[in-house]
DNA sequence: TTAGGGTTAG
């Protein structure tokens, strides 16, 4: 009955099908309707080919096509049977000599577009060990190995292929390739990509529209997509319209909105017809700076080129608006969103609440979060976190903390946000107890503060005079890889300094230095005071040594003269040598200090020759009370050494005189 | 006969 409504060509192949028990049962147990909408095989355009292989039952519908060899309609029937069979080992054992390999790739595809993983790499190790495999075999098979999240596997598999010819196939590089940058690797796949280019890969247009694609995730990624678009252009490989595509998201995603405009006009200009994802791209870009005029009027030349704008496009045209400060205009938008039921969850609700918070409007940010409660629409506690935000923002710390309070009841989840904005609410209300049990619980889920979260916490300690705690937290912060700024480093450094914490002041010193950021002059001289005052001279003399000429001369006084006082013995030359480097004119009275020193060791007679010995040639002789007590003690030295010095710079002494 | 892209919102 339902066949009547088919041509005539497909009723024969049901027909002629039928004889094969194996090939008519998929079949008919189709339903009806499945089997109507598959009518339009009967047109006169073949299926694709790709198709007609998974689905044997639809084959051969053209007339030329309709009867196939026995042996042809055996395969068909074995790629059917390997592909349900719940044993794969052995019915590959029974029929793996009656399929080509063209048929284990096809069984090779379907595992994997149905995600049988397990069965994936069975029967990719079956067709390696019986050799019938070609290039298409570990293309497919590295394609899916890199969406199965393996792409450590892939790399193994293209490495262990022997075959040269195998190895530069452009479809296998480029299944390689994109195996590692859709895994974030896209350092190792550029650097791969060199190595297959030496290794005699010609690249084509997809190998570049795959690693152009990488360039979206990772930093600097439009310059490297630059590099790559200038190299195609060498290679004379024409731009289509999936480049361009990767292109404009580049663009978006790097905030380069001039350049995504020149590239979608260029597109246009060749010819390419953009679709919604070229548009919402760019539109993308413009929302960047809040360019509202632009995005009006490409959401215009949208429409006019017969495209309809999607909760995608209407969401960051709302974006843009919001941006602009356009509350008005959101706020229209927000609702034409509701009539399109584009806002059944919280998030454009979310933008313009965010909005209006970071312009200081906290009230009406309160009306849209009040509205959108009313209306029932499904959160996740996001809009809570930028309602806290937002009150807590406006000094309305009462309602931050009843709404924390409502979070709390309401959710029993928390996550990264919320945490972090709690805690923040809780500071900024200094509520110690509160603090301390959200950071217990971020413990417990082992999740850490972020970069701000952590600013605000060591803020809120200092405030609290809790100085320790302070540093505790931020040398968490440091060893979660954040970077501290400056003037909190600074801040923290001197409370530090003042309760005596010497060691850890210096730690936080250190967590500057060895981080990027610059550093004010100033801190280093702070930190010398402190570890002066702590009777840290080892440390001290390193932070002089380090920052030649950043250092104040009574501070290099300062510090050499508690170092001659009392640092180690052993350094004092080379303090002596450090702080004349830095420009310092070392005076009498720590040359004598220092020739105390000696006199008080006897054992380090080695040092005072050294010193005596390398003062002439820098300028610098001993006074004559310092000459005096030397000569006192000479016998400790060496009478004939110490005679020999002295007269030297005796005579260096002279000559400077009559200079 | 194999490989390629993409949008919003922490």
């Amino acid at each position: 009955m339902e066949i009547s409504v088919l041509g005539g060509g497909f009723k024969q192949v049901i027909t002629c099908l039928s004889h094969l028990p194996s090939l008519s049962s998929p079949s008919s147990s189709l339903p009806s309707t499945t089997r109507a909408k598959s009518s339009h095989l009967t047109s006169a355009t073949p299926p694709l080919h790709k198709e007609s292989q998974i689905e044997p039952t639809h084959v051969s519908v053209t007339p030329r096509k309709r009867y196939h060899s026995v042996a042809y309609k055996a395969r068909q029937s074995a790629i059917l049977e390997v592909q349900q069979s719940s044993d794969l080992g052995s019915a590959l054992a029974r029929l793996g000599d009656i399929l080509k390999v063209q048929d284990l790739n096809v069984i090779l595809r379907h595992f994997g577009k149905l995600c049988r993983w397990q069965d994936l790499s069975q029967l990719f190790d079956w067709m390696q060990k019986h050799e019938k495999i070609t290039f298409s075999s570990y293309s497919s098979y590295i394609k899916f190995m890199g969406k199965s999240l393996n792409p450590i596997k892939a790399l193994e598999i293209y490495n262990s292929i022997q075959d040269e010819s195998v190895r530069n196939n452009v479809s296998v590089c480029n299944s390689v390739l994109s195996c590692l940058a859709r895994n974030g690797k896209f350092e190792s796949s550029l650097k791969l990509f060199h190595q297959m280019k030496q290794d005699g890969l010609r690249p084509d247009a997809v190998t570049y529209s795959t690693l152009l694609a990488g360039c979206m995730k990772v930093k600097h990624g439009y310059s490297k997509a630059l590099e790559l678009v200038r190299e195609m252009e060498c290679s004379r490989l024409p731009m289509d319209s999936v480049i361009y595509g990767t292109l404009l998201a580049v663009c978006a995603s790097n905030n380069r909105c001039k350049e995504a405009e020149n590239y979608f006009n260029q597109m246009k200009d060749e010819g390419h017809l953009p679709n919604v994802f070229h548009y919402s791209s760019l539109l993308n870009a413009y929302s960047a700076d809040g360019d509202y005029k632009k995005a009006d009027m490409l959401v215009q030349d949208m429409k006019s080129a017969g495209l309809v704008p999607n909760k995608v496009i209407l969401t960051t045209l709302l974006k843009v608006y919001v941006r602009g400060g356009l509350f008005e205009k959101s706020r229209e938008l927000l609702a034409e969103l509701e009539d399109l039921g584009y806002a059944e969850d919280e998030m454009p609700y979310c933008l313009l609440m965010d909005g209006l918070a970071k312009s200081r409007r906290i009230l009406e940010a309160k009306s849209i979060f009040e509205g959108m409660k009313k209306k029932q629409v499904k959160s996740d506690g996001y809009c809570y976190s930028i309602m806290i935000s937002a009150f807590c923002r406006g000094g309305l710390l009462k309602e931050a903390k009843q709404l924390a309070r409502d979070f709390e009841a309401t959710y029993d989840k928390y996550d990264l946000v919320m945490l972090n904005t709690m805690i923040c609410a809780y500071c900024r209300a200094g509520e110690m107890e509160s603090v301390m049990q959200m950071m217990r619980k971020m413990d417990e889920l082992a999740i850490s503060p972020d970069w701000n979260t952590f600013h605000i916490l060591i803020k809120y300690f200092c405030k609290e005079k809790l100085y320790l705690l302070a540093y505790r937290t931020m040398e968490d912060m440091h060893n979660k890889g954040h970077q501290p700024e400056e003037e909190l480093c600074s801040s923290l450094i001197s409370h530090l300094g003042k309760i005596r914490a010497h060691s850890q002041a210096f730690s936080v010193y250190n967590m500057l230095r060895y981080s990027k950021r610059t550093m004010c002059k100033a801190l280093h001289e702070k930190i010398l005071h402190i570890l002066v005052a702590g009777r840290l001279l080892k440390d001290a003399y390193v932070v002089v040594k380090d920052n030649e000429g950043l250092i104040s001369k009574p501070s290099i006084k300062k510090f050499a003269t508690a170092f001659m006082k009392s640092g180690n013995v052993n350094l004092i030359n080379d303090v002596m040598k450090a702080i004349h480097g830095s420009g310092y004119k070392i005076d009498q009275e720590l040359f004598q200090m220092a020739v105390t020193r000696y006199i008080a060791e006897p054992e380090k007679k080695e040092l005072l020759l050294h010193l005596l010995q390398w003062m002439p040639g820098q300028g610098y002789v001993v006074d004559s009370s310092t000459r005096n007590m030397i000569l006192k003690n000479s016998h400790l030295f060496g009478r004939q050494l110490i005679a020999e010095m002295l007269s030297k710079q005796h005579a260096r002494a002279k000559a400077l005189i009559s200079n």
